[in-house]
DNA sequence: GTTTTTGAACTGACTGGTCAGTGCAAAAAC
DNA sequence: GTTTTTGCACTGACCAGTCAGTTCAAAAAC
């Protein structure tokens, strides 16, 4: 048994399963899971709903599967943020500021899948709620590594609460690109970016 | 022919609308609104299926009001939070810092209420996205005001992004609040505040 | 020749919304 | 002060439509 090969290396299911995933993603985000249906998963993918079953158990399972596959792009981007930084001898502050970028960077590239993950998190008896919980924690552990290790290395006071300080990042650049992209998304990244660096850096108040 | 008033003046409609309020809000912060039903509503809120209806003249539009009803009492909440540090001559800072207090209280208060913004707000394509956008720019624009206030008094950086500086303050409240609640609940309010109020003052970095 | 996809038909459970009818307390009629 | 009327608030059985999931024979892709 061999899976035969697309150009791209990747198998011809795995094509199929990436179609889905795409049409799934865009429609869940406008509608939610529950208005979403499988049949118009299908057509937007362009394939039969028979397909759709053939590739997946189910329509949660489809789901479930889309965010493990979605948080994992994101939690290697940051990941690869931070040790860029680390390559650079920046400081623990330049890699949140890093981090922050990277994170505005894979919103802006994949709206509708931040759409859809902030629109499910905080859900309560859901079927995927402990696949969220896990992919959640994964994401957001990088950002408390880097405060954990700012503490340690003395740069960040060490009153800091790392769970909850991380907590609020997360959201800060969450809301504000969710922000940028429905109210006004003229703005450029680099001035999200700078806007919300300013935030982190404590410099709102007073000058320079 | 008068319509009867309950002990505390109100209506007995308004009473049955209050209790549909009450179920709708818990049960659509669990499920997303497609996923709850109008039968589970009126058996959690104690009434017949056709109440809701002769109450409300749809679940959109019950779900409508009660968008509207939760953003008014919070709003109400920030604006008063404002004008106490202004009658108490605290400084712009301080405003803020009431009203992330302000904000906080109110989450724990009404949880359900805020996972369901949360959940809703950046949706698009929904019956009810003007509502959303009306009563999220009341709650928003208090925010904004203060942050205006103090570009023009000198308190603030004159390069303060005035709108993503606000979305993202009620982004960094909010998000800590959710997690607050989902993870941690065991913490205390001022525990929460105080995390968010050295986040805010740029305390983060550096000693006291 | 094996794997994957197709597409249409079908099922059975569920859902938003409807509507004829009930209960009851205040008002009107007597 | 008793009887009758009024209309608001509520009820719950019912209906027409929808949707996830199944099935399968045949075709296409490899």
């Amino acid at each position: 048994m061999e899976s035969s090969t697309a150009p791209g290396g990747r198998t011809r299911r795995e094509a199929t399963r990436q179609k889905l995933y795409e049409a799934a993603v865009t429609l869940i985000a406008e509608q939610g899971f529950s208005a979403t249906t499988v049949d118009e998963i299908a057509e937007r993918a362009g394939v039969a709903k028979g397909t759709v079953y053939y590739n997946f158990a189910s329509k949660s399972v489809l789901f479930e599967e889309l965010l493990r596959h979605g948080v994992g792009l994101l939690t290697a981007s940051l990941r690869e943020a931070v040790e860029d930084t680390a390559r650079n001898g920046g400081s623990k502050v330049d890699a949140l500021d890093a981090m922050i970028r990277a994170g505005l960077v894979f919103m802006d590239r994949y709206p509708s899948f931040t759409q859809l993950y902030v629109a499910e998190l905080w859900r309560t008896n859901r079927a995927w709620q402990s696949t969220l919980m896990v992919v959640r924690q994964q994401a957001v552990a990088v950002v408390e590594g880097v405060l954990r290790e700012g503490v340690d290395n003395g740069e960040f006071s060490a009153e800091i609460d790392v769970q909850l300080t991380a907590a609020a990042l997360v959201g800060m650049v969450l809301v504000a690109a969710l922000d940028w992209q429905a109210f006004q998304p003229e703005r450029s990244l680099d001035d999200v970016h700078s806007a919300l660096s300013r935030l982190l850096q404590g410099r709102v108040s007073g000058r320079p």
